[in-house]
DNA sequence: AAGTGGTCTAGACCACTAG
DNA sequence: TAGTGGTCTAGACCACTTT
């Protein structure tokens, strides 16, 4: 019945190659969904591995959706989840090297501001309260990719410098900037159209199609330490959400 | 040094627990990032527990990004991803079910059509194949959200109901109509502006900005079986993104 | 050589589900 | 009551890194 079996020797381990096999079989449709797996325990016996060993392999297939379980009652092939989708966006440096493009921060303003009525709302300050400011202009093999705002509570004494404005990341500035560390974020990304100043920044048409990227950041204590924005333009970043094979990982 | 004890008679099995207390010793900066962590060894002495437990509460920990483990080095605390965003959208009717709202379907259009220049391509057709095409209007409690454009590879002699069409999935819609399943997605967002013919059906100004959400989906062999996309209004829908602690999983 | 994480084993007890 | 998955244990060997 088997037909596959562990190879002892390979350099793939035993859990990851039951994997495989398992997920070839569900992919195939030998496995359907609804369709239950052996127990544990007898694929256990089948493959002449002990349960942990299997149940490593299943925790693989269970965490990429291919087959829940259920105590009690077994484990069960599951219908793909294919009218769902992930989009994940690295920081920026990250996000442009990985696509294969030269990233480039230019920093466009650095300023401390009384904080506006919605700057002291969003970072739940009192009015008038001093931040400070900071604009880059992203770019990727030189042509621009985005804007990015953002505002954090200003510290006295504790100068920002320009150099690091380059190179780190928002979460970053204020770890250096501030003693309370923010430890939580949350983003809210909705589409929206390019507002003239910032059309002319990214060199696109005003009224654009673009991305607007919110971003808070929160210390342990919940207080807001950080808030700001990316605009992406629509025509040079979009997202992809790919289920990908097992055979690739790792 | 320890202070935290695990608690053998909670309901909370103890890598969860240990989980729990190296989360907060993170977050609280006892463990900064880059520290080491304690070896597993060490970790399983201090707490009375065996190593692989020590190890089932390490994953979790790494799996949320906040530890990394290097094979001969040892543990370290990662700094947080805090300038990262992963975006998840689900099926229409679970997504808006999450978000409290009343969703509902309408089918605006099914027919069968030879493929377009367009369709046929990203189907992977002979110019003039017939394709079988549907639009949806996707509500949330009585508001339009989101239209939904489907093409899927024409089979003759296999009707499609106009019942199915009111709730079932795009990829539940292949499964039935088709005998090669869909296995694999993948999904493309970008911003866009709404044309006119859309805005009437969303009932928004044409020019509005909104989410443009591109599907294919595969078969075990690559081909494609199925493209689309949806088109969400950007003053209904946004996405958020957010790092949650540990404290509120299950 | 000593210490680290990665993997594997052969048991065990438990909570839950089903017949 | 028998079978299932969820958790835990106390070992073991390995590849790798650091000293």
């Amino acid at each position: 019945m088997a037909g596959d079996r562990i190879n002892r020797n390979s350099f793939v381990p035993p859990y990851f190659q039951l994997a495989q096999i398992l997920e070839q079989k569900i992919l195939s449709g030998e496995f359907k969904p609804g369709d239950s797996l052996p127990s544990e325990n007898d694929l256990a016996k089948e493959y002449n591995l002990s349960r942990m060993t299997v149940r490593k392999c299943l925790n693989i297939l269970a965490e990429r959706g291919l087959i829940s379980a259920y105590r009690g009652r077994g484990t069960f092939v599951s219908r793909p989840a294919l009218d769902r989708a992930v989009f994940t966006i690295e920081e920026y440096h990250k996000e442009m090297s990985r696509r294969g493009l030269n990233p480039e921060a230019r920093l466009i303003a650095v300023k401390v501001l009384k904080a506006s009525a919605e700057i002291s709302g969003k970072l739940e300050l009192k009015a008038d309260e001093r931040v400070l400011y900071f604009c880059r202009l992203l770019l990727a093999d030189n042509v621009p990719m985005a804007i990015e705002r953002k505002y954090m509570r200003f510290k006295k004494g504790s100068p920002i410098l320009e150099n690091e404005l380059q190179y780190k990341a928002f979460s970053e500035v204020i770890s250096m900037h501030s003693e309370v560390l923010p430890v939580r974020s949350r983003m809210v990304m909705r589409p929206a159209v390019v507002e003239e100043e910032d059309a002319l920044l990214l060199q696109v048409p005003a009224g654009s199609p673009v991305l607007y990227l919110e971003q808070y950041l929160y210390a342990n204590d919940e207080t807001v330490v950080g808030w700001g924005f990316f605009i992406f333009r629509g025509d040079r970043f979009s997202l992809v959400s790919e289920v990908r094979p097992l055979k690739g990982v790792e």
